[in-house]
DNA sequence: TGCATACTTAAGTTTCTGCTTGACAAATAT
DNA sequence: ATATTTGTCAAGCAGAAACTTAAGTATGCA
C-alpha cells in the first residue's frame, strides 16, 4: 500500500514528519547543500539523504549535483497540490456553511 | 515525542494518513455519525474511532454526542493552521525569486 | 425487562518509519 | 599520489503507528 499512490498522497505523507517540515523551511530561505541542511538537524547525513529522497519524489523538493555537492531547493508543485486539495474541500464545507446560514437567516423568495 | 508538540505539528501528523484524509473528504459534505463514517472504511469501528481521536486532537475535526451517536464535522481552525504554515514559507521563497528575476533583468538604480 | 444499537476502552499483534552503521564512490584539495 | 570532503547504498533494528480482538457502557426500542 505505498507504490502507485498519487501525488499529492505522497506530499502529505511527506509533509508529516516534522524533520521534514524543518527541511522545508530551511529551504524556505534558498538552496541548500546536503551537508549544510544536515548540520544542526541531530541525526546523521545518510538520514538526512532519506529524508530528501521522501521530499524529492513527493514533488517539493529538487535537487540537482555539481561535483560532488547535491543542491537543493523547493519544488513549488507539491505545494500547490495540497493547498488545492485543501481549498477544493473547503469550498465543499463552506458552501454547505452558507446554506445553512440563508435557512436560519429566514428562507426568501427569488 | 509525542505531548507537547504543537497544534500545526499535529495537524499536519494527522493529515499524512490517507484514511484520515478520507475521513475529512466525507466529512466536507456535512456531519456524520462514527459508524456512518466508518462504513465504507474496511476496517474495524474501533480503528476508525482511533483515527477520529487524532483528528480531534489536531483540531481539523470537532464533535458533539447526542444519544448514543456522536456526530462528527470539519473544525476549520486546524486547516488554517497548515494553511498559513504553507503560505508563510512560500512568501519567503517568492521573495527569493523576485529579487533573483530583478538580478537576471539587469541591476536598475533607483 | 430484555435486546439491539452505537459507541468506548484496553490490550495485543503486525506492519511501517526513522535512524544507524558500515562499506563504497567520486570530486577536490594538499 | 593520497587524503579529505561530499554524498550514495544496503542492511538491520527499535520504536511508533495502524489495526484487531474482546469486553464493557450507555442509549433506545419492543
Amino acid at each position: 500500500m505505498h507504490s502507485q499512490q498519487p501525488a499529492v498522497d505522497r506530499a502529505f505523507h511527506a509533509l508529516g514528519d516534522p524533520t521534514r517540515r524543518a527541511i522545508i523551511e530551511k529551504l524556505s530561505h534558498g538552496p541548500v547543500s546536503v551537508s549544510t541542511l544536515a548540520e544542526p538537524l541531530d541525526m546523521t547525513l545518510a538520514a538526512v539523504v532519506q529524508h530528501l529522497q521522501i521530499l524529492e519524489e513527493s514533488g517539493l523538493v529538487r535537487s540537482e549535483k555539481i561535483g560532488r555537492v547535491r543542491t537543493c531547493q523547493i519544488e513549488p508543485k507539491g505545494f500547490a497540490l495540497i493547498e488545492k486539495w485543501i481549498t477544493d474541500r473547503r469550498t465543499l464545507w463552506e458552501r454547505r456553511f452558507d446554506r445553512l446560514g440563508a435557512l436560519l437567516a429566514g428562507p426568501e423568495e427569488k
